[in-house]
DNA sequence: CGACAGCTGCTTGTATACAAGTACTTCGCG
DNA sequence: CGCGAAGTACTTGTATACAAGCAGCTGTCG
């Protein structure tokens, strides 16, 4: 329900800096300065940190007062916790399925299989089929908007599918499974589609121990990360 | 995750904010100001206008660039929204209990339900209570910061209960309820937990329709509700 | 050489000034 | 009297100035 912006620069900053962070194009643990971001942005502190303090309400981005922000370092713990919020959402959906599936998203669906099924398939592009076809099976069973929730949720469980796929992962299983368990639901398998859905989403999930040890500095560690600023290169 | 913050005033002044709101202290459709706010609270518009921002996000107030700021009506889709959230995370958790409770969080939840069961209870306390105890159900399955995004995603859903037990229920059905649910997972039988902890969430949330026939002005109707800017009194 | 004080340059938090837009009020005109 | 347009008083969005604090470097002194 977009409460009929007229564009604010606050509104575009907020979704740019939460794209560059999901995409890891920000990596986890790199230093942000409200000053830099709104001098390269062209626009002043204001708008950048009223996004920055939206980003750290998701958990995206930590900031410490008179010290510095920071992406946040993907936290194992929130991964798990997104892990269990969306598959007790996506699985609970399930039952809610009516008798007739609504037409228009059945087919909106069915286009986006097709296209995931695309053998050049940019991995942005194969996220973003991704998240719209989760999405879509949501709307199915009525409970579309519930996915905005999910989706605020589950930032660190997608950095750390991301970092996951930059491995050498193909598309093409998890594309499998998502024809899978969308054949089960237009069949009216039910209980398939839940058996399907839920070794999908582990699936997904299995990765990140394996993740974890390639690449630890961009994981949390227990203690209390204290940040370290970074050393001042002076370019003149 | 408290990122050791000195106390701002902003987060002094979300946090009150929030709670007036779910309170009902700011009823639906009120119209804050964030220079009026900011003048009583005896600071300035920044942190007043950052709080307002947060609780936009979380669906609690409408900001209407130029126009003016309102405590969001309860919105009947949203609650029925976090109706399903809450119940899918919170019956999914029972699937996760271990073999063995926490002994600690076990007795916690006892005293909680022996508070409950006080004939002199201020409805404020029965809430708190309430919350204390769900989170702490979650808390055995591991679960606990879960649900935090649900907490999150539920003020309109507990604006809701507000207005239904303003009326005339009594709390007392609820802590039996509880007590239910609590005796049935400490006895292993899950499957009964499960029953009643549905019958528990669907009870809480079958008033509403009652409710908004009663005080239609304080939830969101269909069309796009156009905030009315109320009258200007000067007095001096 | 080592340690400590102060300086420097950055950080975020808060306050304030200005810009742009809306809606109501009111005044002037037909 | 009816009605439109300028005026006014408010709103939020953005830019900027100042306050307070942390970290590291550096110079000085023991």
């Amino acid at each position: 329900m977009p409460q009929r912006n007229g564009r604010t620069s606050r509104r575009d900053i907020y979704l740019k800096l939460r794209q560059m962070v999901l995409t890891l194009e920000l990596a986890p643990g790199a230093a942000l300065s409200e000053n830099e971001l709104a001098a390269s942005l062209g626009v002043s502190r204001t708008p950048v940190r009223e996004s920055l303090i939206l980003l750290a309400q998701e958990g995206l981005v930590q900031v410490f007062p008179k010290i510095g922000s920071f992406v946040s370092r993907v936290d194992p713990a929130q991964v798990a916790d997104a892990q269990f919020l969306r598959e007790a959402v996506e699985l609970a959906s399930l039952n809610d399925l009516p008798e007739r599936l609504d037409p228009a998203v059945v087919e909106e669906l069915r286009g986006n299989l097709n296209r995931q099924q695309c053998a050049d398939l940019d991995l942005e592009e194969f996220f973003d089929l991704d998240e719209a076809f989760h999405q879509g099976l949501m709307r199915l069973s009525g409970h579309g908007n519930v996915w905005t929730t999910v989706a605020a949720a589950k930032g660190h469980l997608d950095r750390a599918r991301r970092l996951g796929l930059h491995e050498n992962v193909s598309p093409a299983a998890f594309a499998a499974q998502h024809h899978e368990i969308f054949e089960a639901i237009v069949g009216g398998n039910v209980p398939l589609a839940r058996t399907a859905m839920r070794t999908h989403l582990r699936a997904v999930f299995s990765d990140i121990e394996r993740i974890r040890a390639h690449s630890p500095e961009l994981f949390a560690t227990g203690a209390s990360t204290v940040p370290v600023r970074r050393n001042v290169v002076v370019w003149e």
